[in-house]
DNA sequence: TCTGACGTACTTGTATGGTAGCCGACGAAC
DNA sequence: GTTCGTCGGCTACCATACAAGTACGTCAGA
């Protein structure tokens, strides 16, 4: 993870500030530690950051297009409560493509690939028993990610990738539920199981099944943290009175 | 159409200068009127407009995400020639998306729905006979949109819009292709009929066919004009010497 | 004629200044 | 006590200035 402090410090290889101040809030946001409803102002994240206005200005203009952010011209730019209609629309996204890049993913399965997903799995069992969900979440990306591009299809992850940043914010909550990684990493192994046998409509089956188990699971989410979730309406939020002690 | 001395004017109706800039460049490119290879300089393009460089940089950045425009830092910005890998992966992201949505939409249609599809359907076959394949292609957009919206997934079809953008460029092409309107309209139609019998399998092959028939015409376009194409290496283009007569 | 060094003119990236508009608090008028 | 106008402070938006880097045309030299 970039640090504030290291920002600087990772310019030089290659990639600009733009680039880096984009990816340092997105990995906040979709991690929870910048909270839905919370302001961001151009200014202070210049400043805390050690850079100008301009590419934090541009970070948020391309994190207010992927929807992670609500910019409200001269007003204020705010970490938008997850929308359930956003995440319904995204599951759709979601399921839609990732089961037609398995129905070719079957066919086109070779030892090889069966070889890698079952390394991801042993990886993602391997960060349950040492209590690590960050590694897991990581992993987990990886391999659907890896699952799509089996069927040729890897290109079209990133479209999976926008999407689901809704669904990944509720997401991080529902790990520590009582069992739910071993029960991932289960539909996991069923999905592989199924590909290596060639069973095209048990693979299908049982990959629907674990998206619609996450997609249940950030229901779950809904009712115990109301306030990460945003009607449906636009209503811009109430700007935070300054308190006199920061700065 | 907004033109570029109109900008200005427009700019009183809710819509900032960045929003402009955008829908007028990403208009042009989608509309060939910018031709893939074309150089974007920020500097030009903010003169033309009569803004400064922010907003249309901004656009390019977003222009850029889109895969519309490739930037090279301190080298320049073009508009992207087509890559075929991309025009794969947008075919593989709309037919995923639009052939789930549809499965869902044969089950929930109903009469006003068929009827406002009709509707469309008499639009496009009027601008067939008019001559008018700009009203077509709007028209074309609007039925398939509509045809997700009826099985409740509008809101990805901004997704579907995205991947398509590189599937029109080159179809803009091909619609002066002998009787290509006319085939599309009846293919259109067929997906209706299906829909409208409640033909679950007859609509999805109707559908798909329909798809795959726009995806073969971008291949007939490819052959016939090689010059929008690119490989699928990321060499820079040439920056064009700059002639006297200009200004 | 060909080659290579160099200056110049262009590019995007970043920083900073100025403007219009919105919110919320305060105070006067009723 | 309630309502309305005003004012201060904040916002994002746009414009402009500066910095870093690339490519191309020119020209000297072999």
């Amino acid at each position: 993870m970039v640090s504030a402090n290291g920002l600087h410090a990772a310019r030089a290889r290659g990639r600009n500030t733009r680039q880096l101040v984009y990816e340092l809030l997105r990995t906040r946001i979709v991690g929870l530690e910048l909270r839905p409803g919370a302001a961001l102002s151009e200014n202070d994240l210049a400043a805390e950051l050690g850079v100008s206005r301009t590419p934090v200005r541009e970070s948020l203009i391309l994190l207010g297009e992927e929807g992670l952010v609500d910019v409200y011209p001269q007003l204020g730019t705010f970490v938008s409560r997850i929308r359930p209609q956003a995440v319904v629309s995204a599951q759709f996204v979601r399921e839609a493509l990732e089961l037609a890049a398995l129905r070719d993913g079957v066919a086109q399965a070779g030892e090889r690939d069966v070889l890698e997903l079952r390394a991801l799995l042993a990886g993602q069992a391997e960060a349950d028993r040492r209590g690590d969900p960050e590694t897991f979440f990581r992993l987990d990306e990886e391999f659907h990610a890896r699952l799509m591009a089996v069927g040729g299809h890897g290109d079209a992850w990133s479209v999976v990738g926008h999407a689901k940043a809704h669904l990944d914010r509720a997401r991080r909550l529902s790990l520590p539920l009582e069992d739910r990684i071993p029960l991932l990493v289960q539909q996991h192994t069923d999905v592989v199981d199924a590909l290596e046998r060639g069973d095209a409509g048990g693979a299908e089956t049982a990959l629907r099944g674990h998206l619609r188990q996450v997609f249940a699971d950030v229901e779950t989410i809904r009712d115990r943290h109301p306030e990460l979730f945003g009607g449906d309406d636009t209503a811009p939020p109430r700007r935070q009175p300054r308190t006199k002690e920061h700065r």
